[in-house]
DNA sequence: CGCCCACTGTTAAACATTTCACAAATAGCA
DNA sequence: TGCTATTTGTGAAATGTTTAACAGTGGGCG
């Protein structure tokens, strides 16, 4: 297995386990019938597979459980990651509360504001404190992953202080780019940006 | 330009936009310092913006009052976008609450829920009603764009119901792929699977 | 006006991803 | 065991995107 995996695979890795998940009562399932549940081509189903392995029976399918096992391993999903989150505004506070973490093994430890009206304050079971205790924070706690849901002004600053403190995944909600290096993950999920991809098309379609 | 334009380029355009919003101070932009401010290399910035028109003079760069106008042109967002949000529990309100939706030309001018508790509540101005009334209230104020926060159990049905009502533009937060006609424009932020896709990069990198 | 410089816009090449098509593999059955 | 029906896994082709290289264009200046 040479071949390089294309970002996008992991995404529809995801689906395929929901996908997977749906189909309760058969033993084996086909390249063609995953196809049909996620609206991919069943080439493709076959070909994301590959990437990761071989999972697949020839004239029967995949196997569904061990597929399911496969699939959470290879994501990682089975182990238990603990999670900072930095800034508890509403979006912050929104996401303490997101039931799915905990589904996914992600576990918020820590939550920090630079707000001294939240600073203090409990939140699901969380008690929230102040920024400048985060570095010491995140290296006594070990904490590898941060969702960062500050504004736009304190997210570099922000990420630049988990960088330094070991932080090796960042979830970044903040509407820029931040700079990291190339050994810790980055992703940005930017509101702003979806919404003038949606402006975008339907002034295409719409004149 | 008989070039089809990438998808990915389309969020590249916002981010240049961004940049010129830095860049204050000075008149014209080359596609090499546009490359320092966002990353990306300066061949793709002029790819990029030829994909859109002919915005540069050659020997000065990019007026960059001329491009800003431009960009926001072609992104639509100089236009004002009526939206219905559906689903106001954490997240929902969260949005309500984010001011980055009016910045860029988008209003919510209705708010449903189906918990009896949520319906009749004032939430930023917005009067929260029963998702039984969505069709009737989409269709009466002539609303494009949609976003879903539902759960997943009732987005499929709260998608449909939006297309029925005219609805253009969907932003879905909830964890399904609902199915759409490919008239209508659908872009789904999946906080599960980013969440998987960061536990994938942290897995390999890290064993 | 004509030359030079800086920079764009674009053609062609490189690279990446997806789709196609089929050989190889397994199960099931006679 | 040998044959058939399925369905996988994968080379090869098609498609899509990014990068590289440079021809052409406009501006500034003598």
């Amino acid at each position: 297995m040479l071949n390089k995996i294309p970002q996008a695979a992991v995404p529809r890795l995801s689906l395929y386990y929901r996908a997977l998940l749906e189909s309760r009562g058969k033993d084996y399932i086909s390249s063609e019938e995953l196809s049909k549940l996620t609206n991919f081509t069943a080439a493709q189903v076959r070909r994301d597979l590959t990437y990761f392995g071989q999972f697949g029976t020839p004239g029967k399918g995949y196997a569904i459980e061990g597929l399911k096992k496969a699939i959470v391993s290879i994501l990682g999903t089975d182990k238990n990651w603990d999670v900072a989150l930095v800034g508890v505004g509403n979006l912050g506070t929104a996401l303490l509360s997101y039931r799915g973490f905990e589904q996914q093994g992600f576990r918020v430890v820590c939550a920090f504001d630079s707000d001294l009206r939240k600073i203090g304050k409990t939140l699901e079971g969380i008690k929230v404190q102040d920024t400048t205790e985060l570095e010491a924070a995140v290296k006594a706690k070990n904490v590898q992953i941060a969702i960062v849901a500050t504004s736009a002004e304190g997210a570099q600053k922000v990420v630049d202080i988990l960088i330094g403190s070991g932080v090796k995944a960042i979830l970044n909600f903040a509407p820029i780019r931040p700079h990291v290096p190339p050994s810790v993950n980055l992703l940005n999920i930017d509101l702003s940006i979806e919404l003038e991809r949606l402006a975008y098309f339907l002034t295409k379609s719409s004149g």
